[in-house]
DNA sequence: AAATGTATGTTATAACATAACAAGGTTTAA
DNA sequence: TTAAACCTTGTTATGTTATAACATACATTT
């Protein structure tokens, strides 16, 4: 059984890609919204690299392919899924990468290394940030969380990458 | 006594404005670094604009001046005024507004209207975060808080801006 | 004066993103 | 069975944000 890391930790690589794919399928059908060839192409991408992308990154791919040359494709294929919530877009880095949390939508936290530049997606947390905006009126919308830190294999002490 | 609007609710402009510039100048002093004409002027205009503004508008700003006409000499200012903790960078926006809690350093929120485009910083609340982070080993080092959302005068049923 | 360190000036280009319009395909409805 | 509406894709062109690389200036130290 193959594996790679996500979240800073091991586990079944292939399982998860073909998992999250099923259910933005499923997804789609329910929403009846159109998961088309570029769509899910560009879904299977960052399943597979399981990392943050960038869009030209991901064009280059879908180029490569012969599913489209021109920015627009690549950002309209990466705008719908973020939409549909397949897909996070990560401010910091002007990157994107599915969502390893699938299921409900929800707002994303980031923890992204400074130094192997993987990125975990963690449960957001964003209590403390909805009473600060009840606090002030505020009405929440869309929330975004990123921490750049160091992961485990990255700190003082250990060997690994 | 004149006022505008900070944290969506007023406050004495002027005061805000002066006493910033007075605690970056102190700061550098204690710091030994140097706040030079193009860096305070970024400072000011950033105070004085109480919004977040993108490089190039900053440079368009010290371009009018004579201060500079190079999209580096923005952002070197710049860099090192997100450095030296007196601005921050506002990543969902590509934008840098300046620090409305001068003082000690600290990992800022933001709320950031999608009407009017204003921004308030409130006192960051990253506990939910650390403890996420703790759980999994991971480091953090500098935080993003970010809320797109709707400000007290942009909610349907207000008048006001 | 030479060496060093810090800051600025400038050129050029890299990297990220979208407006605008054309064309293809499917579904709906007449 | 055509027309209309709608969604998606293709393409051109450009806009926006950001930095690498190298040259110059200026103050401080030696």
């Amino acid at each position: 059984m193959p594996t790679d890391t996500l979240g800073f930790a091991s586990h079944d690589h292939a399982h998860c890609v073909s998992s999250a794919l099923s259910s933005a399928e499923q997804a789609c059908v329910d929403r009846k919204v159109q998961l088309t060839p570029v769509r899910r192409r560009v879904l299977e991408i960052l399943l597979e690299s399981h990392a943050a992308m960038g869009a030209y990154d991901v064009l280059g791919r879908l180029d490569a392919e012969g599913l489209g040359s021109k920015p627009p494709v690549a950002y309209r294929a990466l705008t719908f899924l973020v939409e549909q919530g397949f897909v996070h877009r990560i401010e910091r880095l002007n990157a994107f990468i599915a969502c390893t949390h699938p299921g409900a939508r929800h707002d994303p936290a980031f923890m992204i290394c400074r130094d192997c530049g993987k990125v975990a997606e963690a449960e957001a947390a964003i209590l403390a940030l909805q009473q600060v905006a009840a606090d002030s009126g505020f009405q929440l919308g869309q929330t975004v969380i990123e921490a750049e830190g160091l992961c485990p294999a990255c700190q003082p002490g250990e060997d690994a990458e």
